[in-house]
DNA sequence: TATAATTAAATTGTACACAATTTGTTTTGC
DNA sequence: GCAAAACAAATTGTGTACAATTTAATTATA
């Protein structure tokens, strides 16, 4: 004897309020979307400033192994490392081994965005206001979620 | 003296793996893409889906109401609505008191989906392998995040 | 060693996501 | 009461995201 009328339903654990997925499909949007004056000075996107912080730490990185690291596909970077070469942050040449691969490798004017991009973080932590406990404990089950839901 | 071949220079700050973002969008991106082989068979996108959650609990809202619930604009929710009522899950009409403001309403065959809408989230929770407590504290931790961060 | 299977990017097509602008309506202030 | 301001959607333009397919190159195998 269901009654829909009131709380208690078959159907409670379709209300917005009762996802977990939700506030983190809203979070990571809101958060991206606070980037967006900072990276503006850059001239990057999001997507263009994650993969930029992979060039800083590797010059150079196939198409493949970048989507890896940021969980994207050939589909989403080839446009994405088009921009970045019309940047001239990076360049794009094949493999010499190996031609079906693609790689991309950063340019001096890629390294030298670093020195501005360094302000970045600090100014977003700013507009994230959580205890750093709880930016910690909130990293630790972002991972735990992102490294259970693979395949 | 900064020595960038060593850990502990300025640059550690733009490392992807100091970053809380990049879990908070990888995390929500993947968590999304398991939801598609159990939406595909309602026939509904993710964005689409959150819609119909918030239809199966208020018969009908307008636009701007709908966008603060999901943290959406107009620009992203009129083609939303348009596939809807292509499906007819609802009907789009504008308010006879305020005719700058659409009014979305569910439909019958829409009221109908949430029979079937109804086994998604515990389908779901088999990917999400975190136990209940974790999975509270991600849920308060992310409110939190998005508490903070507006304006 | 040809050819079949596999692999890596690119391409194609669909659907957001959002800033900025436009359009049409309503409310305000004078 | 009417022009200006404010407001709600829609539109426009750019940039992802991703499934599915295609293209080109490499590896495996009969």
């Amino acid at each position: 004897m269901e009654n829909e009328d009131f709380d208690g339903t078959v159907y409670d654990c379709l209300k917005i309020e009762n996802q977990l997925c939700f506030p983190l499909y809203a979070a990571s949007k809101e958060v991206i979307k606070r980037y967006r004056p900072f990276l503006e000075k850059l001239e990057l996107t999001y997507t263009q400033y994650l993969a930029m912080m992979v060039f800083w730490e590797q010059k150079s990185i196939s198409v493949k192994e970048l989507g890896a690291k940021l969980y994207l596909d050939s589909g989403t970077l080839t446009p994405v490392l088009k921009h970045l070469e019309q940047k001239e942050y990076i360049t794009r040449s094949r493999s010499r081994e190996d031609e079906r691969v693609l790689i991309a490798e950063i340019t001096e004017k890629g390294e030298a965005l670093r020195d501005k991009a360094v302000d970045v973080p600090a100014q977003m932590a700013c507009c994230i206001r959580l205890e750093p406990e709880e930016a910690a404990e909130l990293y630790k089950l972002l991972y735990k979620l992102l490294g259970s839901i693979e395949q």
